[in-house]
DNA sequence: CACATTGATACCGCCGAGGTATCGCCGGGT
DNA sequence: ACCCGGCGATACCTCGGCGGTATCAATGTG
């Protein structure tokens, strides 16, 4: 050791291994488990959160010899931490992509739910002089605000008011109203247009639900479904009913029947891309978008 | 070692450590130099660089033995590990201030550009009932950014088109037209207004050059000046002119003058703040500014 | 009250981070 | 042309800390 080094004035600054570890335990509220998930022991693992308790000088975590729970600091820590992590991980994954020449894009969204929009955008992006390849990513629900954040995708069509944009770059490019569906022959097709208070609780029709971004399904009513298909399927068995962007309609089945609901919110398409993006294909991209 | 362990198929992520170095190096461009400033010797950093370098499978630089250069990975490395240990710093901070109970904000503007909306904004937040502790820190121009990042700040005022709100969620507060300023006297001064091309080049009366982020000052035209002080004073010395948002007009020496500028750029303050706070009292704060 | 479960502690071995000494390369001064 | 000085790479050593096994201590359970 230098014999003058500058000495920081306390802990110098936590390691992703340590944050690894946090995040683990937090997750699973169980040392042994975490421990098991990482690849180590248990001992070490211990530890290890004992000192970055230490160094931060914070109690994260309150153990009894039977339970483990987050403190009010070790919840803020498992948020922060997960999303310092994420940006690591995107470091290194946009570094390796960098390096490697190929500068193709990776534009990631839900499955099904965009229509024709991404065909237009990805037929016009194609015809500009500077394109380059782009990979188009279809994944679950809300899957994709993530995949943005560690570097997998370099952008992503969201809608709002569903998704999140919290930490992207977004511009607009289409809004559209919605529309409630049902089995073709239900009473309420007649109707011109429909109130979402008419469709909340249809006897027997109920909305579904949908998994969260961990996959788990949220406690509540109506029956679990993963996809668009699966969806369809269940309200023509005239077991659900469901509102979604009129952009779909092109998109469903002969057997169902949509009926405008003009009091549901409004569904806006945007593009969004991760801030500090200095690639040229990912500006092109979306002067394409906003120019469509 | 476990002897089952799953082995990570492939080097099993960065350690802040190691980015540290990195971008101490991508700095200095000069591997003593930034082994000095890290506080170790040479060789340890050079072995840690072309590790890390292995392990990414990448070349990050390109030495020859008289000079150091970013290669295209390297550069985006540098942006993306920085944007990384600053959500390293954030994480750290916030979960030591969440410890401590003192659920304080800390706000962060430049000085002397908000005028009396920041003090209004104070005044109303205060009246509410469930208000905190307001720490107002003021900063040079655009350090802003990088505090609010690595959670030393919580919430910023920031001057649309001049800041950059990449990666904060924001709300517009206010927004004004631009005069400029001008040494009292002269003879534009009794124009009722000016327009851009006017005051572009006026002949002895450049306008002024900002530090860039990081305290340097960019290559170009113009006297160098810190801080609205500095510019008034040499304003008034009929050796610059500026073009600032008209609310500064309250805060300008009487030997100055101002005259509108209708084609000079909208200047809109808004409120930002890092996406996925969850604090309740930062959250009041922003209905408050929002309902000025 | 024995027993199982689970986190903490004790102790050990080894990998690797960091130190010093030195080399090889190259540009500039004379 | 030659030597010198600056700089990154290499060689080699030391030691702190990470991860391992064995075990203890606390606590809920039958």
């Amino acid at each position: 050791m230098a014999p003058d080094k500058p000495a920081p004035p306390y802990g110098e600054g936590m390691e992703t291994r340590e944050l690894r570890y946090f995040v683990a335990v937090a997750e699973e509220l169980h040392f042994g488990r975490a421990a098991q998930r990482l690849g180590i022991a248990q001992p070490p693992l211990s530890r290890a959160i004992r000192q970055l308790e230490r160094r931060l000088g914070v109690l994260l975590l309150t153990r009894t010899s039977r339970a483990v729970a987050l403190t009010e600091a070790g919840s803020v820590l498992l948020r922060e931490g997960r999303a310092a992590l994420d940006a690591v991980e995107a470091a290194e994954r946009r570094t390796r992509r960098a390096a490697t020449g190929r500068p193709g894009l990776v534009l990631v969204t839900k499955a099904g739910a965009v229509g024709e929009l991404l065909a237009k955008l990805l037929d016009a992006y194609a015809a500009e002089p500077d394109s380059v390849a782009v990979e188009v990513m279809l994944c679950g629900v809300a899957e994709q605000e993530r995949l943005l954040r560690d570097g997998r995708a370099d952008v992503a069509l969201l809608h709002l008011p569903y998704d999140s944009t919290a930490g992207f770059d977004t511009e607009e490019l289409h809004a559209e109203g919605q529309v409630a569906v049902l089995p073709a022959g239900h009473p309420l097709t007649d109707r011109a247009e429909l109130r979402m208070a008419d469709v909340a609780d249809l006897p027997g029709l109920p909305q579904p639900c949908w998994p969260r971004q961990d996959g788990i399904y949220a406690d509540g009513p109506g029956p679990r479904v993963r996809d668009l298909a699966q969806l369809c399927q269940l309200i023509a068995l005239g077991r659900a009913s469901a509102i979604m962007p009129e952009s779909c309609r092109t998109q469903l089945r002969q057997d169902l029947a949509v009926v405008p609901v003009p009091d549901a919110p409004v569904v806006t398409t945007v593009i969004a891309w991760p801030p500090h993006s200095r690639s040229l294909a990912l500006a092109s991209l979306i002067r394409t978008a906003t120019r469509l």
